[in-house]
DNA sequence: CGCCATGCCGTGAACGTTCACGGGAGCGTT
DNA sequence: AACGCTCCCGTGAACGTTCACGGCATGGCG
């Protein structure tokens, strides 16, 4: 039994030779209207389906990225997805998205099979950069969020320093002395928790009320609960991002307190709840943009982007939670 | 100048042969250490990256599926998406993902493209269906929540009667009995608005009290206060989708009125709110699978799934809102 | 009748990779 | 010394498609 019904089966079926049914199947023209019909005919009855690898090995005019992020639900990796989807559709490029669901497992897997299936890579990685190196063999890499050694990848830097410094400010500025963070739960205190730090002792603040929190409204609602218990005076909060922000705020009104509540990651989402979340917002269409322009560059041979044109500023975004 | 680099420069520039170069790049034994360095240095020197059709022309063992969506950025689509995904993944195939931004051009210039590039195309699309024929040449095609004609099409059904009904049965039984909707806000009304008619006349109820909404939070809160202008009386709402259901909410809340509101979709982000959404919610997840499930019946030549085996009922997910 | 243009169709070659096979060293055994 | 085994490595062939070319009719024109 043949496994795949190749172009020839149909040109004999059809009673015509390769190159007739090409022209057939293309819309070539110099082709006979009743032939053609033939050839039409005789592939569908055969079921047949042209070798995308064969018709790209002949005209490769086709570049496909694949996109890797952790867990495309999280609407902010789905904000960056649709942003590098929109770049590629400019370029004419197509974007196999790989969700690796937070797994170094997973990620390894999708690793190991995209190497072969793309012409460059972009995303969110969390394995060394040995294994990487390793799994995608001879294809640009760029990294988001996170640096890079090799000459292989590049990586697109997210600064927020600034950003949290001028949501600290914004709070000092309405009255606000004693300003809480909730930070995620990993054992080792994240980016912007240093950020808030130097802000805050920039103002001779104390930066004692810190609290971890689950990545969801639920554990953003109850790490707000256990920041109060413990400082009782905080009036302000800064979080780790929007989810956990939306779970402080719904805890404040649950609890009948009137607390200034600031996110970070600018979603989308901030805008839906009520009041409407202030945020330090990244900029999630650049950096899908940048990503897939810098693999753009890495794979013409171009000078790739380099230095401040590769990072990305967190600002300042207000809106009605503080 | 030669355009690509091929596995014979690497095989000359290392003094080897073409399948040495093979071996080296692969891991794949039979080969001294030091050659393999040599090699691999030489690759890494030129720049070499394997041609991913020449690959897939040899050893045909990877499927990959375009998924196309009007709106990535849309949570709905976002759930169907990651659901195909991790079906997808469970089978080790591939996706690509489309965004055709609503726009027909765009899902014509996707259309386009896609034919040699996937295997067999799942989503939503809105061109007639002798259009779609013509654009994918006889891969499979497995629309979502629309009917199919043509016999390589297939098409997964979206059912909503039982569950709307379901909704209207709870409003009653609060003692509801003026219920107003926010339909969309196209000329033709939806199948929900149907759905929603034919329960309140199986209560003997007036379906007088509806406004059309645009799909945003804005939108849906607008139009709640175009309803209670025109029908003060209503005590309860049902909504086109989340989205308007949410801004329904939000308006509810600012107008300082307590009705009961109920969305359609069911959406994760219905959690943020406060209070959480009801909603007659489609299992997303279920849609995605049974979309790839399709995909993979109708590209092995097996029976495909048919009749109830397609349909997505909806159902009541009772939460705070109502 | 001869010539050239035109419409339609077929034949080699090429794309870049991997698989199956074959073959030459080097070393130990009989 | 002949044989066989292991370790490396190279040579044709094949995958399925499109491109460039060439060829055979047919018909119009001189």
């Amino acid at each position: 039994m043949k496994q795949r019904v190749t172009i020839n089966d149909v040109a004999s079926a059809a009673g015509v030779s390769r190159q007739t049914v090409s022209r057939a199947l293309n819309d070539k023209g110099e082709i006979d209207g009743d032939t053609k019909q033939r050839v039409l005919d005789a592939a569908r009855e055969l079921g047949y389906r042209p070798s995308r690898f064969a018709r790209g090995l002949v005209r490769p005019d086709t570049t496909s990225i694949g996109l890797v992020i952790p867990d495309l639900l999280n609407p902010f990796f789905t904000e960056v997805a649709a942003a590098a989807l929109d770049a590629a559709r400019a370029r004419g490029w197509h974007v196999v998205i790989y969700d690796t669901a937070d797994s170094a497992d997973e990620e390894r897997g999708t690793l190991q099979v995209i190497g072969t299936q793309v012409d460059a890579v972009v995303g969110y990685f969390n394995l060394p950069e040995s294994e990487l190196d390793q799994h995608t063999r001879g294809i640009p890499v760029v990294l988001i969020g996170r640096e890079h050694h090799a000459p292989r990848f590049s990586s697109i830097r997210i600064e927020g320093a600034q950003g949290v410094r001028a949501a600290v400010d914004h709070l000092v500025a309405a009255g606000h002395h004693r300003i809480g963070m909730l930070d995620h739960a990993h054992a080792e205190p994240s980016d912007k928790h240093r950020w808030f730090c130097d802000a805050m002792t920039a103002h001779g603040l104390a930066t004692d009320a810190v609290a971890g929190a689950l990545q969801s409204v639920a554990g953003g609602a109850g790490a707000l609960g256990d920041l109060l218990d413990e400082h009782p005076d905080v009036t302000a909060v800064f979080t780790f991002n929007d989810i956990i922000a939306i779970g402080a705020l719904r805890a404040t009104r649950r609890l009948g307190r009137d607390l200034a509540v600031i996110g970070f990651d600018g979603l989308q989402l901030g805008t839906v709840v009520d009041p409407e979340l202030t945020t330090v917002a990244l900029d999630t269409r650049r950096i899908g943009a940048l990503a897939v322009e810098q693999a753009a560059r890495l794979l013409a041979g171009e000078q790739p982007l380099s230095g401040e044109e590769l990072v990305v500023q967190a600002t300042l975004l207000l809106r009605e939670s503080a």
